[in-house]
DNA sequence: AAAGCGCAGATGCTCAACAATCTACAAATA
DNA sequence: TATTTGTAGATTGTTGAGCATCTGCGCTTT
């Protein structure tokens, strides 16, 4: 009931030192900072934050269980590195639920959300067309979580995040050439027309093929450097 | 490479306090030793396992993340309790991964794998036969669990595992009676059959089928619980 | 070069302490 | 009587010190 104006004074209210931590460095974390492979440490966390060690290890715990970094015993925690194998398993759960969340949309769309998601896709061709990859990119998560979340269902919603979170630790995202960015604008574009026509059977193919052509993307990439080029004299 | 005889002591060699202790109480949890909404001390749990409250406090976030447990600023940790709404968007989420394992099972089934899913379903048969619910239950959760194995996505057997344990806090286990039993028993032997004849489509459909049909049984559940008799004089 | 030694640094855990907060219950008030 | 207020006790959130143990690494020894 007291709702405090001051949002860092609100923010400890509510939420224990632990998981202000813990959201701290899982923003570090997804924002970069702290690269895949990479040891966390305890005390200098502790000191960083200004806290001690213990939020910080309870913090760990929950960043454990969320798949964002792995525990070693009497070693420490590093950021995650997830294998090629991970990823494309991760694609083929993602089109799983993106299959049902496409059919559901079909069935259950508004025509606010319908021109919600167009004015997405808009932005996404203006992108192209800036050859703003970063802009794409940042409207590609938005189109896709919105669709999500739009489905209606938290539990489908919560799972989804935690995927792309994990996802976004593979590979410093792969930079989007622009063929590549009109053929998925294009796919995009093929999603909300599958959408809109109601024909929910289409729109889940839809989905699923958009997320498969991401994951045969991710094939190509890893095979291209698994064998690269001898590395130049320096 | 000291592969300790003591198994107790190989547990500690590679798994925190912390994670023991969360792999007790979550034993514990699911086991039904705690119920929904009663509240977990630290202390008493401290005491009780003999260990201080720090790897309990770093148990505690783990389950948490999990889902298993809520955790309640200054007021404490308690078992979760699933709402109906959140058990039935579990079983939709559920659905359209086992649309998956299906058509994944259809198309790459092993005959060993096949043969062991029928030993499964004959064993349901006997339990249905001879009255045992429990044991009915506990091959129905295997049956549905070595499926989703098989599938061969790692990722997404974490995710479904998830699941489920958050869906056995949903209502101490409804009691299944011998047509309910019947009725499921025969859309296993549908699904097997399916898988058999390869037709993915029709091995998808008939799992989601399945769990569609169990998600109107709890939604009947609920309805019949949400307006019960008046009780009758103590 | 290989094996052994020793040490600094980090983790895992315990214990003790204290502030903040919640809970329950009793007393005071309307 | 019902509501409010006050207060004591219990519990959580957090800190800090301390210590055993493990790891990594450089150094010595062979």
């Amino acid at each position: 009931m007291t709702a405090s104006i001051h949002p860092t004074i609100a923010l400890l209210q509510n939420n224990s030192l632990a998981v202000v931590v813990q959201q701290e460095i899982e923003r570090a974390i997804l924002a970069g900072d702290y690269l895949p492979g990479s040891k966390l440490n305890e005390a200098a966390l502790a000191d960083k934050l200004g806290v001690s060690r213990g939020p910080i290890r309870e913090a760990f715990r929950m960043l454990d269980e969320a798949g964002l970094v792995r525990t070693e015993k009497n070693r420490g925690v590093f950021v995650r590195n997830i294998p090629v194998d991970e990823a494309l398993e991760i694609f083929d759960l993602r089109a799983a639920m993106d299959d049902w969340v496409g059919k559901r949309l079909a069935e259950n769309v508004t025509p606010e959300q319908l021109k919600e998601l167009k004015t997405l896709v808009t932005g996404m061709e203006k992108a192209v067309k800036a050859q703003d990859a970063h802009q794409y990119h940042v409207l590609n998560l938005k189109f896709h979580d919105r669709m999500v979340e739009m489905a209606g269902n938290h539990k489908l919603t919560d799972t989804y995040r935690r995927l792309i979170k994990e996802l976004s630790l593979f590979r410093r995202q792969n930079l989007a050439d622009s063929v590549l960015m009109a053929t998925f604008l294009a796919e995009h574009q093929l999603i909300v027309q599958a959408i809109a026509s109601g024909d929910a059977a289409a729109a889940g193919r839809a989905m699923v093929d958009h997320v498969m052509q991401s994951k045969q993307r991710t094939i190509d990439n890893a095979a291209v450097r698994a064998a690269p080029p001898p590395p130049g004299g320096h």
